[in-house]
DNA sequence: CTCCTTAAGAGTCATGTTGACTATAAAGGT
DNA sequence: ACCTTTATAGTCAACATGACTCTTAAGGAG
């Protein structure tokens, strides 16, 4: 073991330092750096389908594929921040309202190919929004557009996998919270809610039985007071509510079958 | 949007490079390189408690402290094979030992300011190790022991939230993942694993409850034929199982109140 | 206006799972 | 022998779930 290394902290043992690593003084350019970037799987819901939010590259490697949004971790941020700062860019969205919306650190791809030019390090997360607005077009020459999940070709970049975990993710965790408000806006019918389920899930659900369990499980929902009613389609007009307080479900409402995607 | 975001890809606006961030060239010196590092967790099972594997610091910042045992990644290695590199090390394990071992990428820790010295970005994850030999001790003058968890005072760095989130996660995947045998030696009783539920959760589970819940989970575990006992301690001797196939759990089997730790 | 369609929401019923317990078996210790 | 400890076999009631049925309240077509 080494008197310095110093594992969360800063290097105790520089790469090629001296047989065993012995610790010296940290010299920052004493060996090729490695870039730390975010890649956001946007997500949301459309037309009763799930969406990602992609951009077309202009540039090789790669260009003309589509590659989710993502960028660089500047000196003095944090990946979280740096995340939160590019799905504003992306989505032309106010900074406060993505300060609202659901942001989960998924995990860090560190491949040393996964980028040709460079060692990039990856921090990946998912984002949940509501509505979806479309992107805003940015000063560029890329484009950036909601597409139906599972429609675009291959990504750039080890992208597909991690659009792939960000779904099966999402998946897993609509099971045991209430992550599933963070798709619908401030107030929701409980049909909107199922859709979410089923539309991630890429299952149908039994309507009473959803009910039953989203109003049984405390904290989940909570009914709105005003109008008891939503128009819009056609149907009986649904009760609206609000996200409540709680996090997490217990018990959980699992996937019919064993798993998917 | 830029040309060239290259979020997972390699930089396409380097900081600083001008309003708008237009693409250039990208060179890697241009600015103060990120470190990255790997933290880990590496919990064990002695003597009816949760262990976790430190080691002590013996420079500043933080000497004195215990922290959490972690390490460079390298310029041609993934944060997970660094990992696992230094669980080796720490541990004293062979490479084909470790590789067997389960490990988790946990998440990765980014905040500015985590190390003093200078700007690191730690991937941290939480390793389960059966059986816990002693750890080497190092050439080098810090020593590693297993501590029982929560007796130690505070870590150096973020490393107690690193921790605390290793605890929370293990525990939770125990709900609905088989990773339960992963503390386990390849042989055990069903007593065994319930003490590993029991440890990590911190409650006291219903035995023959217990018994019938993993038996009926199909692929959890696997009965050893040979003999059909085990000698050690008291009682009744056990009959001896092995991990099946199964890797989730399906019903999950959940901590008896909402939330624990 | 009437009928048809659609979705919300109330309620039923059989089944499966869980938590709480009781009981028996098989070891070691005193 | 008797007590303690742990494994293992059951029992039973409460609860949760999946599969349905039925009623209500809209919009749309004729």
């Amino acid at each position: 073991m080494n008197g310095d290394r110093v594992p969360g902290g800063g290097p105790g043992r520089r790469p090629g330092a001296g047989p065993g690593g012995v610790p010296e003084g940290y010299d920052p350019y004493a060996f090729e750096p490695f870039a730390v970037t975010v890649d956001l799987a946007v997500l949301t819901l459309r037309e009763e389908r799930l969406h990602v939010l992609l951009v077309e590259r202009g540039q090789e490697p790669y260009a003309g594929h589509w590659a989710l949004p993502g960028g660089f971790v500047l000196p003095r941020e944090s990946a979280e921040r740096a995340a939160r700062r590019e799905l504003a860019e992306e989505t032309g969205l106010s900074e406060t309202t993505v300060a609202g919306l659901h942001l989960e650190q998924l995990r860090t791809y560190s491949e040393p190919d996964r980028d040709p030019r460079m060692r990039v390090v990856s921090v990946a997360f998912a984002a949940l929004v509501p509505d979806a607005p479309e992107p805003r077009g940015g000063g560029d020459a890329a484009q950036a557009r909601w597409m139906p999940y599972g429609t675009h070709g291959p990504l750039a970049f080890d992208h597909d996998r991690i659009l792939a975990d960000a779904h099966e993710r999402v998946g897993a965790k609509l099971e045991y919270t209430c992550l599933a408000t963070a798709f619908c806006p401030p107030e929701f019918t409980l049909g909107e809610l199922r859709q979410v389920y089923e539309t991630v899930w890429g299952v149908e659900l039994d309507r009473p039985n959803f009910r039953r369990k989203v109003l049984a499980t405390p904290g989940f929902v909570q009914a709105v007071e005003g109008p008891p009613r939503l128009t819009g389609g056609r149907g009986k007009p649904a009760a609206l509510y609000r996200a409540g307080e709680a996090t997490t479900l217990h018990p959980p409402l699992l996937r019919p079958e064993g798993r998917s995607t």
